[in-house]
DNA sequence: AGCGGCTCCCTT
DNA sequence: AGGGAGCCGCTC
C-alpha cells in the first residue's frame, strides 16, 4: 500500500479520473490532473505532479472550491506522479486555506505554501531498525557462537525488539556482531516508528496553586474545552494576575480529552520564562514553532503535528498553518500584539485567522491580554466573545503607582534625556538595592545624524528613512532594509569636517547617560539587535533575575511577560514616541505598550512605581496611565473610532502599489484611481505617497478603502483590481484590516 | 512562483 | 549568425 495513512478524507472515489491539485504557488487556483488509479487519491492527499518542465508537490483539492467548473481539455491533462506517504491535509485545514485566501485576497496557493513550509516532511521520517531473535533458528554450518554473539542472542530471545543502540548498551556488542548475526539469519528485523521528539505533557501534574479568582476563570475555560464547540473567550487580566496558569488548565483539559493545543505567542524565540512555567506545570517542554527553528527540527515538528504526536505546540503566527491532526484548543496570548499581523506575502492577522480556525474546527479559542485590543473589547460587548476578568495581582503584589513627569516643567539637562525626577528615583532605587528598568522604544544610539554646517541628514539610499547610528557596532543602519555604512568623518553633502551630530536618543545613548550618572551601577541593554540570539537573551533574563544587573535598558522587547521580582522602578524615557504619525491605532498601541512596560514593576512583594516622561501629560493615553482607568480610555477611544467609522465600527483595506521605477508606480496608481470603486457608504482615499514612499528600493503609493462594517470589502476590491493589469515590475498588494499605515 | 520563449540589440 | 538581458505569459 503506497499510502500508510488512512483517513476519511482520503477514501478513494472510484468515479474520479480527474483531480484538482492545489500547488503552493501564486496561481489563481488548483490545476487539473489525471488521477492514477489506486487508493489514497482523495481530497487532502499530498501528491507529486508535473508542472511545465518541473515537478511539484501539491494537495488534492476539493472539487467544489475555486471558480471554474469544468477545467481544461482531457487531452491536456497530465498524470499525478505519486501519492506521498503523509497524512492527508484535513478538510478543516483545506476550508481554512480557502477561507484565508478569500479574505486576504491572496492566491490560495500562497496560503497553502504556509501550510507546506516543510516539503521534506512529506516523506516519512526514516524509522529505526530493531532486532528480535528468530525462535528455532537453524545455526548454519561453521557459524561460531562467540561470547558476544551469545549475549546478543540471549538478550533478543525474548522481549521487545531492540535497536542497535539498546543492544550495545545491554551487551556491549557493536554493529559488526549484529550484522554477522543478521547475515546468518539469526535476527528478525523490525522497523520501529521514528522516536517521537516530543514528550507527553502531564495534565494531572500538580502545578502552582491557583488563587480563587484564577480557579474560577479556569473552571469557565474548562467548560469551554469540554463543550468541544466553537467559542471565543477573552481572558482579561491585569499584568501579573496569572493569566498563563489559568489557560494552562484549559490546555490540561484539552490533553485529557486526547486533543492537541496550540498556543500562539508574540516573539516566541524570546519567551524562555514562558517555557519554564510550562515545564513547571506539565513536566516537559512543548513543541516549538518559529522562524529560527532549524531544518531538521521543523521537519520533525511538522510531521509530529500531522501525526498527532505533538500534544502542545507553542509558536509564532505561522504555527496557525500547521496541519494539526486533532486540534482541540487555540490560545492566543497577548492578543493585542502587533506582531500577529503578517505584512509580507499573505497579509493576515494570526489573531483573527486563529478565531476563524477555531470556528471552522469547532473548537474553543482563548484570547489573553492585560490590554485587549479595541476590536476584541467590542466583540465582547456585542456578545460574540465571552470575557473573564482577573482584576488583581497574585499574592501580595499590587499594581504599580504611575506618575507622569511633565518634561516641559522638569526638562533634562541639555544633551541629556533623563529628567531630574527620574534620575532621583533611579538613585533611590539603587540605594535600596532594587532594580530599575528604563524603557525607550528605539534601538541604537541616535535616530538621526545631522550636519551642523549645512543641515544635511544622513538617509538611506533605498528607503525614505533616516540612518540610525549604532555606536556599539560602529555603523549607521537603516532599520527598514538593513543598509549600513561606517559613520563618515565629513559631511557627504558639504564636506565639512567633524560636523556630523547625533540627534535624539536610542537605548545605547541612555546607557551612556546612566553610566555618567551612576558609574557604579551594573547596567544592561536589551534590544533585538544587541543580542545574538535567544540564548544570550535567556542569559540576560537570568542575570536580571539573579540580581546581577541593577539597571536594565530596553526596547519593547522587554515589555512583555517577564517577571523580575526585584524590579521596582520603571522609567519611560519618551512616552510620546508612538503618538506621532497617522496611525489609526497610535493611541491604543501606546497605551498597550506602556501598560505592559509599567506592568514589569512591583510584581512580587516589593511595591513598584512607574515614571512616565512626556511632553503631553494631558493626552488621554497619559491620563489613563496615571489614573489606571483603562475603561475611560477605551470609552474615549471607542467614541472616536465610532464617530470616524473606523474599525471596529467600519472596515478598512489598504492597497499598496510599488515598484522600482517611480513613473511606472505613479502611472499604475493613477490608472487604479481612475477606475476606483464608487458605491454608497464606500470611500476610497488616495493614491498618496506611502509614509515610507521609498522602501527597499521600491517606490510606494497607497489607497485606503473605507467601508461600512456590514459590507465585505473583498468583492469590491477584487472587481476593482481586476480592471488594472500592472506591468511586471509593479506590484499591487492588498492589506485587508491594515495595522500599519506606513 | 518559476521557467521557457520571445524580442531587442549588441557583438563578431 | 550568435547570444545575453529583460519581459511576457503559461503552467492542468
Amino acid at each position: 500500500m503506497p499510502n500508510g495513512h488512512t483517513s476519511s478524507d482520503a477514501v478513494p472515489d472510484p468515479g474520479v479520473e480527474r483531480v484538482r491539485v492545489l500547488l503552493p504557488l501564486g496561481l489563481p487556483g488548483p490545476l487539473d490532473y489525471r488521477a492514477v488509479p489506486g487508493p489514497g487519491l482523495g481530497p487532502g492527499a499530498f501528491v507529486r505532479v508535473p508542472l511545465g518542465s518541473a515537478e511539484r508537490l501539491g494537495v488534492v483539492w476539493d472539487r467544489e472550491s475555486g471558480a471554474d467548473g469544468d477545467g481544461i481539455d482531457e487531452a491536456r491533462l497530465r498524470d499525478v506522479l505519486e501519492i506521498l506517504d503523509a497524512p492527508p491535509l484535513g478538510a478543516v485545514m483545506r476550508r481554512f486555506i480557502d477561507w484565508v485566501a478569500g479574505y486576504t485576497l491572496a492566491p490560495p496557493g500562497a496560503v497553502l505554501k504556509m501550510a507546506m513550509s516543510v516539503p521534506k516532511a512529506l516523506a516519512p521520517e526514516a524509522g529505526v531498525s530493531a532486532y528480535l531473535g528468530v525462535p528455532g533458528w537453524p545455526r548454519p554450518e561453521g557459524f561460531r557462537i562467540t561470547a558476544q554473539r551469545n549475549k546478543v542472542l540471549e538478550l533478543l530471545a525474548a522481549g521487545p525488539p531492540r535497536t542497535p543502540a539498546d543492544i550495545r548498551a545491554e551487551t556491549g556488542a557493536g554493529a559488526s556482531v549484529i550484522k554477522g548475526l543478521e547475515a546468518a539469519g539469526a535476527l528478525a528485523v523490525h522497523a520501529l516508528a521514528p522516536p517521537s521528539p516530543f514528550a507527553a505533557p502531564d495534565p494531572d501534574r500538580a502545578g502552582p496553586a491557583l488563587t480563587p479568582a484564577q480557579a474560577a476563570a479556569a473552571a469557565k475555560l474548562l467548560a469551554a474545552v469540554r463543550a468541544e464547540k466553537f467559542s471565543v473567550t477573552l481572558l482579561d487580566g491585569v499584568t501579573g494576575s496569572g493569566k498563563t496558569e489559568v489557560y494552562f488548565e484549559a490546555i490540561a483539559e484539552t490533553l485529557r480529552r486526547g486533543r492537541q493545543a496550540l498556543v500562539l505567542l508574540p516573539e516566541i524565540a524570546l519567551s524562555a520564562q514562558w517555557l519554564e512555567r510550562f515545564a513547571a506545570r506539565f513536566g516537559c517542554a512543548p513543541a516549538l514553532w518559529h522562524s529560527e527553528l532549524g531544518a531538521a527540527r521543523r521537519r520533525r515538528t511538522w510531521r509530529a503535528v500531522a501525526e498527532d504526536r505533538a500534544p502542545v505546540v507553542v509558536g509564532a503566527r505561522s504555527a496557525l498553518f500547521l496541519p494539526y491532526a486533532a486540534l482541540g484548543l487555540i490560545v492566543i496570548d497577548e492578543e493585542h500584539d502587533g506582531s500577529y499581523k503578517q505584512e509580507d506575502g499573505v497579509f493576515y492577522s494570526a489573531r483573527d485567522m486563529g478565531v476563524v480556525r477555531g470556528h471552522l474546527g469547532a473548537l474553543p479559542v482563548v484570547l489573553a491580554s492585560a490590554t485587549p485590543s479595541l476590536e476584541t473589547v467590542v466583540n465582547v460587548e456585542r456578545g460574540r466573545y465571552a470575557a473573564l476578568r482577573l482584576g488583581e495581582r497574585i499574592g501580595s503584589a499590587t499594581l504599580p503607582e504611575v506618575g507622569l513627569v511633565d518634561l516641559r516643567a522638569a526638562p533634562p539637562p541639555s544633551g541629556r534625556w533623563l529628567s531630574p525626577p527620574l534620575a532621583e528615583a533611579l538613585a533611590e532605587t539603587l540605594e535600596a538595592g532594587q532594580q530599575a528598568l528604563l524603557f525607550l522604544n528605539r534601538r541604537g544610539y541616535a535616530p538621526l545624524t545631522l550636519c551642523r554646517a549645512c543641515g544635511h541628514r544622513l538617509e538611506c539610499p533605498n528607503c525614505s528613512a533616516w540612518l540610525v547610528e549604532h555606536r556599539a557596532s560602529g555603523r549607521l543602519t537603516c532599520h527598514h532594509c538593513g543598509y549600513a555604512l561606517r559613520p563618515p568623518s565629513s559631511c557627504p553633502d558639504c564636506q565639512a569636517e567633524a560636523s556630523l551630530a547625533a540627534c535624539g536618543p536610542g537605548v545605547e545613548r541612555i546607557a551612556e547617560e546612566v553610566s555618567a550618572l551612576f558609574p557604579e551601577a551594573r547596567q544592561c541593554i536589551m534590544a533585538s539587535d544587541t543580542l545574538a540570539g535567544p540564548q544570550s537573551f535567556g542569559d540576560i533574563v537570568a542575570a536580571v533575575t539573579s540580581g546581577a544587573v541593577d539597571i536594565l535598558i530596553g526596547t519593547q522587547i522587554i515589555a512583555k511577560g517577564y517577571h523580575f521580582p526585584r524590579l521596582t522602578l520603571v522609567g519611560v524615557v519618551d512616552a510620546d514616541l508612538g503618538l506621532s504619525g497617522a496611525d489609526l491605532r497610535a493611541s491604543e498601541h501606546t497605551h498597550q505598550l506602556l501598560t505592559q512596560v509599567a506592568g514589569r514593576a512591583g510584581r512580587a512583594e516589593l511595591p513598584g512605581r512607574v515614571l512616565v516622561q512626556t511632553y503631553m501629560p494631558e493626552h488621554p493615553v497619559m491620563a489613563a496611565l496615571a489614573s489606571g482607568d483603562r475603561e475611560a480610555f477605551i470609552r474615549a477611544e471607542k467614541a472616536e473610532r465610532k464617530a470616524a467609522h473606523m474599525p471596529p465600527f467600519g472596515r478598512l483595506a489598504a492597497v499598496i502599489v510599488s515598484g522600482p521605477r517611480e513613473g511606472e508606480v505613479d502611472a499604475t496608481a493613477r490608472a487604479l484611481g481612475r477606475v476606483r470603486p464608487n458605491a454608497p457608504g464606500l470611500e476610497v482615499l488616495g493614491p498618496a505617497p506611502a509614509a515610507l514612499s521609498l522602501l527597499r528600493g521600491r517606490h510606494r503609493r497607497r489607497f485606503l478603502v473605507k467601508g461600512a462594517r456590514n459590507r465585505a470589502l473583498q468583492p469590491i476590491l477584487r472587481h476593482w483590481l481586476a480592471r488594472v493589469r500592472p506591468g511586471k515590475a509593479v506590484r499591487i498588494q492588498v492589506d485587508v484590516d491594515p495595522v500599519s499605515f506606513l
